[in-house]
DNA sequence: GTAATTTTTTGATCCAGGTCAAAGGAAAGA
DNA sequence: TCTTTCCTTTGACCTGGATCAAAAAATTAC
């Protein structure tokens, strides 16, 4: 929990009341490596905060999984139309390796941003931040080569991507995964 | 003002007090075609809502001007990063067309978000809109061909396309304006 | 510890689309 | 109206990286 209060205090002041309504509300799941959070054909009702481990955000494309986020310790995981508007998307999420997480349901989420403003505020400023993440990427992938996108992954990924499946990284970043190990292993 | 209170009204219901408020805190701003609006090397302090017209927002790669985001009436267009966190960034705004704005300053924000939970919910919720476009829109870039991307920006901004220059709709799809200008042609 | 499965690497081929160059059209200024 | 500037089209060429195929390496399961 306290890996949660740190990740919420740097984006806004915690207070106390809020703090306890959060523990009664919010639920450890733990997930085994390639174990599924969660799958297309449901609605999500449940975000989940990393607090060890690796779950990745994917969808399906001609067979192929394709790798849309990888939710490192201290990040939320959902399928996120699902999540916000409560219907179905499709989205997948799984653990890449053993994982820990602190769950929160949908309706415990409303609760909050009806009750304490400073969750709202919370959420508004880290969904900025995440957004400011993914326009940078969205940049990286437009004009670049695949070199450059690869250098581009290793800059925000590079204290973990030993720990992700190339084939997952090639997707993420939309290259083929020989091209990938091709540019590993040049120079 | 009016198409603006409609546009907060469709995703948060907006009380007198907090209407009056932001009538007396948005100004009127009118851009001749091609005018600056916002300039790489300031801080962007004021973010503005098109009533009527077309704004861009771009940076410049080598020279070239790469187009982020077409912002057609009815949406907020600033310099994302810069004005959250009032620092410099790379992007530009300017008018595509004679445009009709209303314009917030970054103050004002701040005071309306302390003073009006709703303003907060409206900005969290219109950048939870934003936020599921960029989603399709990354992944509508990374495994694609030309002629799909193509056809996934008509699907988005089919109503303006015909209003916005090919070498700006090109560089905002991530392709070559030559290639598009092909496209455009082909069958 | 060995077999089965999954992941990564390497090789060969090929083409979508980028780049360079130049001509044609449209719009804006004078 | 004419001229200049900007925008779009067309042509020719070429390369980065996708695709297909198969071997090698690493994991996982038994």
């Amino acid at each position: 929990m306290d890996k949660f209060f740190e990740s919420f205090s740097s984006y806004v002041p915690l207070s106390n009341a809020l703090k306890k309504e959060l523990s009664s509300r919010m639920e450890p799941h733990s997930f085994a490596k390639g174990q599924i959070v969660h799958s297309a054909d449901r609605i999500c009702t449940r975000s989940f905060f990393v607090q060890e481990g690796i779950l990745r955000l994917y969808f399906l494309k001609g067979g192929q999984e394709i790798t849309e986020f990888f939710g490192n310790t201290g990040e939320w995981v959902n399928s996120p139309r699902s999540f916000m508007k409560q219907v179905e998307d499709i989205y997948y999420v799984d653990a890449i390796e053993d994982t820990e997480t602190l769950s929160l349901h949908v309706k415990d989420l409303m609760f909050l941003f009806d009750n304490f403003p400073e969750m709202e505020r919370y959420a508004r400023l880290s969904m900025g931040s995440t957004f400011a993440h993914l326009m940078e990427r969205l940049t990286s992938i437009r004009f670049t080569t695949a070199r450059e996108k690869y250098d581009h992954f290793l800059n925000t990924y590079g204290d973990i991507y030993h720990r992700l499946p190339l084939g997952m990284v090639a997707s993420y970043i939309g290259i083929a995964q020989e091209t990938l190990s091709r540019l590993r292993h040049e120079k």
